[in-house]
This record gives structure tokens, sequence and C-alpha cells, in this order.
DNA sequence: TATCGGATTATGGATTTCCGTAAAATACTG
DNA sequence: CAGTATTTTACGGAAATCCATAATCCGATA
């Protein structure tokens, strides 16, 4: 089992769950931090003392508050810590259920378990320790347990997004297209964004571009 | 301070964490609902009984299972219990900070107080049972507090909700007006439509129609 | 009933988006 | 290098939306 654990959680109620449900585990331990950036700041320091944390349970949402902070999401903070620690074991703890966010968890920053908050959290939480601290074997909470098997959004590439997202900000397609060619953007021409949005459309099964952004926004894809 | 409590709350960290608090106060007597469901169908027990509770502490967004429910939301069950019961005292516990939501669950569901879920919900929750113990004054978390103050969304109308839902679900103008016709609502011209259209997106600083729909969606009006 | 004001509806032209076709550029293959 | 396939770009007409103006309806009031 794990012996020194860090937890990044905002809310005062998960991490006295989290921390009591460490104890269940006789791990005694650990630290919290409301903030991303504090725990991104103790898990280099503790590299430089040589006593390293071996799991992060990071939730995804952070609140903002007055506070001006540079890791604003657990995503960025997963990212930054897997990268500075490769072998870290890592469980995202959080209510996002949206498929694209959860997927590239796994695809790119290469979580090992995820657990979504719920009726029955704390449950699901102690089966991921339980599976992850054994092997390498991953943990996700059946709810959401679907969408990894599901056939890749591969299809939309960081252009696709760039355009969903100028959209959604009030950017007409004349003006990304200017966007795009100032900023050098490879495909930049009236017809290829228009070609773009008609594969999304058909994608997404949208009737029109309105309906394709508010699609999109559900799904957490912008 | 109260003797009967009843939590209407699907996570188990907030529940915990709730009940810790109400032992705080010495209340002893609570019990908790997952589902709006239970929840209403305990107080209404607890009214033929006569033994009403003398407060609800409700969440407002419950995730969806498996389980079919009459009472989705708990902004709902609220409403309901409200009207049931018009002098029990209503915290509403909430992670939403979307100003039109928390406005009309203090003008129509004349709410007692409500705490915002953050990094210092517990703090706040305690200042809300205090305050609305003693007296018929309101909490609400400082966090969201100036969205009371502001000038209303009054000008914006019912009409003009389900506008922006069509759209956002699809639907063209042009379908809108037949839609409008078919069922009797009253401005179902094309010009009144496009004049409504035109207004809110003055009022909402949107440049088109796709930023309007996207506006009102973050803002949790749509 | 006459008239005023506000709201709704009608109309038409400018702009933007939509969508199909075709040319041009680029990549890939033998 | 020729030939094929894929991607990007160009063009143009159809459709939808945007926007300003004008006509019409409708209730309130004296």
């Amino acid at each position: 089992m794990f012996k020194k654990v860090i937890i990044a959680e905002d809310f005062e109620e998960f991490n006295l769950a989290v921390q009591q449900t460490l104890n269940d585990f006789n791990i005694v331990n650990f630290q919290h931090a409301k903030y991303c950036d504090d725990a991104f700041l103790k898990i280099r320091k503790a590299i430089q003392d040589n006593e390293p944390y071996d799991l992060l349970i990071s939730d995804l949402s952070f609140k903002k508050d007055h506070r001006e902070v540079k890791i604003g999401s657990g995503d960025e903070l997963i990212q930054k810590v897997r990268e500075l620690q490769p072998e870290i074991k890592i469980i995202a703890y959080s209510i996002e259920d949206k498929s694209a966010r959860i997927k590239s968890l796994f695809e790119d920053a290469e979580i090992n378990a995820f657990v979504l908050k719920g009726r029955n959290s704390i449950e699901d939480l102690k089966k991921a320790l339980t599976i992850i601290s054994a092997s390498d074997q991953k943990f996700i909470s059946h709810e959401v347990a679907s969408i990894l098997q599901e056939k890749g959004n591969y299809e939309i590439d960081d252009v696709d997004i760039k355009i969903l997202k100028y959209l959604s900000d009030g950017t007409s397609q004349d003006e990304i297209i200017e966007i795009f060619k100032n900023n050098d953007i490879k495909p930049n021409s009236k017809s290829a964004v228009e070609k773009r949005l008609a594969k999304l459309k058909d994608f997404f099964k949208a009737n029109n571009t309105i309906h394709l952004v508010s699609i999109t926004k559900d799904m957490g894809i912008i």
C-alpha cells in the first residue's frame, strides 16, 4: 500500500472524506493542498528532499477565487506532475463525466485511476487504492467505464477544437480565417473551415452551427 | 436552534460534513436522503405524524442514475416543500454560482439561506444555521452575495428563454416560428423573434447568435 | 368613439453562412 | 518521375440570418 500521499482538492468536505479513507488503510503520512500550485510545490519539494510522494489524488475542477494561480485545473496539475515524476501513481477524483476529458487523462497523462464523485464514491476510492497499489492495472468508476471503449473522437483534431472555441466566443467564420492566417495555422481558407464545420456537424449530428457549439459545450469538448 | 432537520444530498462526502456540523450544534435529530423523492416523502410523512421538520438543507444538483425519479433537482424539491410547508426554513447548499438560479431561489421559493460549496463552506453553513435559526434574516455566502444586488434580468421573459432553448437544440428560426404558431405562443412572427434575438444579443453583449447561446448556456439560463 | 402608445407583424435588402463542384497544391507510391 | 490519392483552396449560387423601416393591431384613456 502507499506510504506517502498528497491530495489536491479545494473542498473541505472531500478532503475530510479522503483523509478518513486513507486512515482506514492505515496511511498516516499524507498532506493536502487546496490549490494546484501548492500541491505542485509540495511534490517538487518532496523530490528534492528525496522523500517523494508515491500517490497523488487530485480533483479536476478548482474554484477560482481572489488568489492568482499558475495551475488552474487538475488536468494541468496532473500533466505537470506526470512529467516531473513519471513513476508516481495518480488518481483523478472528480465529478467530471465528460468522455473527452476523462479519455485524455488516461491517454495523455496516463492516470492510474479515475474515481467519479457520486453517491458511492468512497467505495470506489477504496477499490482504486487497492487495485493500483498492488499492480499497474487501471481503475475507473463503472458509471463512466464505457467511455473508454468508445470509438475515438480521433477524427477531431486540434484545429477543429480551435474553430469551435472561437465560434463559441462570438468570432465569425471570416474572422477565424483571418486569425488563422495571422497565426500561420495550416488550413486557413474559407472553404477549409467550412468543410471542417460540415464534417463536425455530420459527426455530432448537429442541425446547424449553433447546435454544434451547443452539443460540444455539453460534451465538455470546448 | 433547530430541533429536527432533513438533508437532501446525494454525495456521501457532503452528507458526512453536514452531519458533523449539525453535531457541533448539538442537533441530533436529523435524517438524510440521497434522492429528492425520498426527502419529499419524509417531509410529508413528518407533517402527517405531526412532527414536522423545521429545517431542510438541500443540494441543488442530483446525479442521475438507474433509478427513475419524479423530482430531479433541488430547485424542484425546494419549490414543492415550500408549498407543502410554508413555514419551514430552507438552506440551499450547492456549488451552483449562476445568478439566475440563485436569484430565483430567493425570490420564488423564498429560501432562507444560500451556502456556496467551496473552500470554506462549512464555516458558511455554521453562519447560516446561526442566523436563520434566530431570526428571519437571510444568509448568502459572500462569494455570490453581489448577484442579489444585480439589476434584474427582468427584461428576459419566458418566451426569450424558449427561443434560446430551441436555438441551442438545433432548431432554426423559421422552425421556431412554426412551433410557436402551432402552440399559440403569442409573438410568433419572423420579425418578432428576430427583434427579441437582437435585444438579447444587445443585453448579453453577444456578437452573434452562436455567441448568445454560448453565453446563456454558461450563465445557466438555458 | 377617437386617438395615442406600445407591441406585433410585414417587407426588402445587406450580410453571412451553407453546400456542391472544380481547380490547385501536396503527399504518397511504384 | 509519372501517376494516383488526399488535402487545401477557389468559386458561385442557394439558403438563412441580420437589420432597418414601415404598416398594422390592440388596449387604455378621456
